[in-house]
DNA sequence: GGTTTCCCGAACACATGTGTTCGGGTTAAT
DNA sequence: ATTAACCCGAACACATGTGTTCGGGAAACC
């Protein structure tokens, strides 16, 4: 009893004796080793306590671990755009549905691509992807639609173009960083790859739609 | 006087006194750090020693520090690569150039992704990049000339479809370390996927020609 | 066969990070 | 106002890695 489900790590812990405070530097070391992690993979404990303005020993009495304190960081990442995500209409159409799906997705994907590069270091792939399943129901969904309704090709797996989303996405980030793209240009390039990348043989290629009605 | 370029990493070292043991065991590191980060990106340096059967204290002679190896390595697999690619006829029709260029890129690709996993942590964006020149520049020069040819889109940057090209590359290479794809169905994956997505706007997606004739 | 070059284990100095303990001081809760 | 929960600097133990020094022994070169 007097225990509930965290709301952001799912880990289980006393609510009666929690005291206010300790609540709220829990939720500045997460948003701090966001912010911390996303410019530097490697940052250190030490690093991400400072940034939250909390001492190092405060920071492990929340966090038991590196990896603990990185999964947190990454279930409440996820969390969050999950919750972006949630508002774009997937329905009609599945490439509009796309279009719109990368137009509020791929400034998410450029901001939390350094946090990621951390998780990789820390945890085990198959942790990531748990972590990564509710954002990703989503776009499976929405391309197995399109396949089914022949809009998107059917000749290759599910899995392998919405392995195929998130790498263009990335790229795109990827490029950004180098400064080879535009903030700009990137919606265009990933949406122009992408409705390509899913187009069937032998349909033609459709143009991208304009940056109006999405 | 004395001096000449070392055909691997391009450093200066007294020829004269170089003796016969001493070049081999450079040969046998550099083979071994292949292997091994290869298997772990990160993998310490006496590991890297161990498996050339080598002391630490002799790789180290060898090369002063863990990027000075790591640029090494990473630059004698470029210019591996860079041998097996100049053997494919980048002539004709730009599509099969580019399905022929697929089928002897991948593999390597795969086999080299946790060493430029190692290289990201140890050598600077920019000095990666320069070690993948050679071949990039063989890839580019073909997408160019699709491009002229109308064969594919100009409506993106030609950097842009290169780093589609890596992108999609590399993904299959994740998805077959995940087991969500096999080694059989990663080429024409990944030839449908680049085909199509380097399709003009208006234009029908080619069929993924048969693993014949290449 | 003499000389130079190279090998390489052992030991060292150093840096950096993780995770814990201690103890006094502070703050929220009732 | 009292109590229990929490904060947090300092110090510690530990692990792991890098790069260097030393010195005897082995191998290559002429």
């Amino acid at each position: 009893m007097a225990q509930a489900r965290d709301e952001e790590t799912g880990q289980e812990r006393r609510v009666r004796g929690r005291r206010s405070d300790a609540r709220r530097n829990a939720e500045l070391i997460i948003d701090a080793a966001w912010d911390v992690l996303g410019r530097d993979p490697g940052a250190s404990m030490g690093d991400i306590a400072q940034g939250a303005g909390v001492g190092r020993v405060t920071l492990y009495s929340h966090f038991g671990s590196r990896p603990e304190l990185v999964e947190a960081v990454l279930a409440h990442a996820m969390t969050d755009a999950e919750a972006s995500l949630r508002t774009v209409d997937l329905g009609g159409d599945p490439r509009a549905a796309l279009t719109r799906l990368i137009d509020s997705s791929w400034r998410i994907v450029d901001r939390s691509r350094a946090l990621l590069r951390a998780a990789q270091d820390e945890l085990s792939p198959e942790r990531i992807r748990a972590l990564h399943e509710a954002p990703m129901r989503r776009i499976h969904t929405l391309i197995e639609r399109g396949q089914s309704d022949g809009i998107f090709r059917a000749d290759a797996p599910t899995a392998w173009l919405v392995a195929t989303f998130y790498s263009v996405l990335h790229t795109a980030a990827d490029e950004i960083t180098a400064d080879r793209l535009t903030e700009e240009a990137a919606p265009h390039a990933i949406t122009g790859t992408l409705l390509a990348a899913y187009t069937p043989p032998g349909q033609p290629v459709p143009d991208v739609p304009p940056a109006g009605n999405r």
